[in-house]
DNA sequence: CGTCGGACATGATACGTATAACTTCCGGCG
DNA sequence: CGCCGGAAGTTATACGTATCATGTCCGACG
């Protein structure tokens, strides 16, 4: 067969090049001279007592000189597996999600799985049904809790569900993984107490979902145990513009004004900052500002945020880990992950 | 046969609720009364002249109380394609390229397209091949020409390639969508010259990619049709750390200094603002700067940026519809999106 | 020496769909 | 009346893979 190939090398390439390379593991087969079941089986990795070990190196030779990739439409057909998970976010698609995709997509590589995204939409009405044609073409979906009109349609899908921040005891999960939220709030809280804060606002995420509620009750917590605190929740969209507007009202309202705003998010945080300006303060001197995320835009801004930062593409890394677990027939799992405070500017002692 | 489900149709059910509803053509077909062959072709909408109105409509009946839906893999294991189409964005994953990807999916998903987004890595070595088992189960591909390491590799990948912000004149792509990235570099300028200004700090992206290229350009022949104006072009990255290094070069290197500073991206904007305060000087009366992308971070930094807004959904829209439209078989097309000036406080009048 | 089991290898099959090829029916035209 | 052609269906097939069921060969064990 090698004498073959030298006669008529270019012949070989002409013809299979219109026709963009189909080469099937029939084709390997024939250059290898063993049969299309021999193929599966060795590059499958399943020839131990079945074939020996030189027609298997001559297999693996042959499907690497021929270019052979196996067609992906045939063998999900005869095995049912996809190799694909669905990752659904929610619509504000902004850098922490981008982030988690990319972690999970890395290791979903590592394991020949694929990773469609699917944002769950905002103005357009209902979901165009991820989970229609879609659901004979998945093996499992990876759901942010945010993403809360999305998991009403997955609910019933008979998919494997790993759910990101949400609650472990959520029993339609296949596994859970979490950011360690209400550590980093009391990361924030501890903070501020320690800079002598006892008046604070908390620009509050406007959004059903666990997480948020999480943050929120850690936050009350941590405050009330600290005697002498006052906790002001101001709820906001999580935009500058919303951030701004709640600022103002926080600061504005009933005497005496909070020395320090919670920020659900570092953009909300964005926001904060430049209500506090308008209103002819300082920020940290007169007013301290967290954020949450720690995205690119907390250096950004002047002064720099503190804020508390997640491992964003450890967390989609996690999720599709704990999904390709739950493939292999592992039981449920939650797993938490562990989040940091990041002291910066916009942070200091209260006023006395 | 339909005695036989009437006799015991409890038990259809227990046996299928296990499987997670494998309803196949073939299990309309039979409720329908029809053959397999009728179903398809009833649902594929290719049943004028070959099927009754009234089967038809007792097919399509059928299929929705089965809740019938197609199974992917073997449908494209018989037609050969796949309705999927990858989305190669550079690894610097951020608002932009989320915004993009969200524009495509919509359209991609009112033709029954799905999308899969691949970030072509950084740190990690070469790119771990996407178009090795997923050429086989995609139909084409829509490339940034940011991703520059990713296009070699699609380079003779056999599939439909759609470039956005590439040179129309690159014959490898099947379609081409350009965002006017040079009008915007010329109503940059414009703008600047309105207000006065004549020595001019441009910080350039340090990327080897076209449309970095021609913003360039545009930048420099712009200024240069004005008598008596001084560019001076110094290479960053695209960060805020990177983007204060170079401004401060900028501002500190012979005089005399420049009054305004123009941005490849926003964050390099918001990077260059800083570096303006920390000379003791203030924007926009001393320096003015402006961006570019119009990012969720232009209007969180103070003062906010005057920067050129990009259509990003629109722009992953319409990369998406000229690979479909490539895929019907429409010859090469050249599309370019206007782009807008947006201003806002960083820019004022050039010092006297 | 008979046979049993393990190693090696192959043929056949089914996954679910789209479509080419084939049958049947019937109305209309020469 | 014979025949043609289009509508209305069906049957059969192939896409490429993974795997089950066979089959052969040989060394070893009883």
């Amino acid at each position: 067969m090698s004498s073959n190939d030298a006669t008529r090398p270019a012949a070989d390439d002409a013809v299979r090049a219109p026709g963009a390379a189909r080469v099937t593991s029939r084709d390997v087969a024939r250059a290898a001279g063993v049969s299309q079941a021999a193929v599966s089986l060795v590059l499958g990795d399943k020839w131990r007592g079945r074939v020996s070990a030189a027609k298997a190196d001559s297999v693996r030779a042959a499907a690497r000189d021929l270019g052979y990739r196996p067609n992906l439409a045939a063998r999900s057909l005869r095995t049912g597996r996809t190799r694909t998970a669905l990752l659904v976010v929610p619509a504000l698609t902004t850098e922490f999600f981008a982030r988690v995709h990319t972690g999970a997509t890395r290791t979903a590589a590592d394991a020949g799985f694929g990773v469609v995204l699917y944002p769950s939409p905002e103005g357009i009405g209902p979901a165009p049904d991820p989970f229609g044609s879609a659901r004979t073409s998945l093996d499992g979906v990876i759901a942010s809790s945010m993403a809360v009109d999305a998991l009403a349609a997955l609910h019933g899908a008979g998919l494997p569900l790993v759910m990101l921040d949400n609650d472990p005891a959520d029993d339609r999960a296949a596994a859970t993984v979490n950011l360690d939220i209400a550590g980093g709030a009391r990361q924030v809280a501890a903070h501020l107490l320690a800079l002598g804060h006892r008046r604070i606002g908390h620009l509050a995420a406007d959004v059903d979902s666990w997480t948020f509620a999480v943050r929120g009750r850690a936050l009350a917590d941590a405050f009330a145990a600290a005697p002498g605190t006052a906790l002001r929740r101001v709820p906001t969209a999580l935009s500058v513009a919303a951030g701004l507007t709640a600022a103002h009202t926080a600061l504005t309202g009933p005497e005496p004004r909070p020395t320090a705003l919670v920020c659900d998010d570092d953009v909300v945080a964005a926001g904060a900052c430049k209500a506090v300006r308008r209103l002819g303060l300082r920020v940290p001197e007169d007013v301290s500002v967290t954020g949450f995320d720690d995205l690119a835009l907390a250096v950004a801004v002047e002064p720099e945020l503190t804020t508390v930062r997640l491992p964003a593409e450890g967390f989609g890394a996690a999720g599709m880990r704990a999904l390709l677990d739950a493939l292999d027939g592992h039981r449920p799992t939650a797993r938490t992950l562990p989040v940091d405070l990041v002291t910066r500017g916009s942070t200091g002692p209260a006023p006395t």
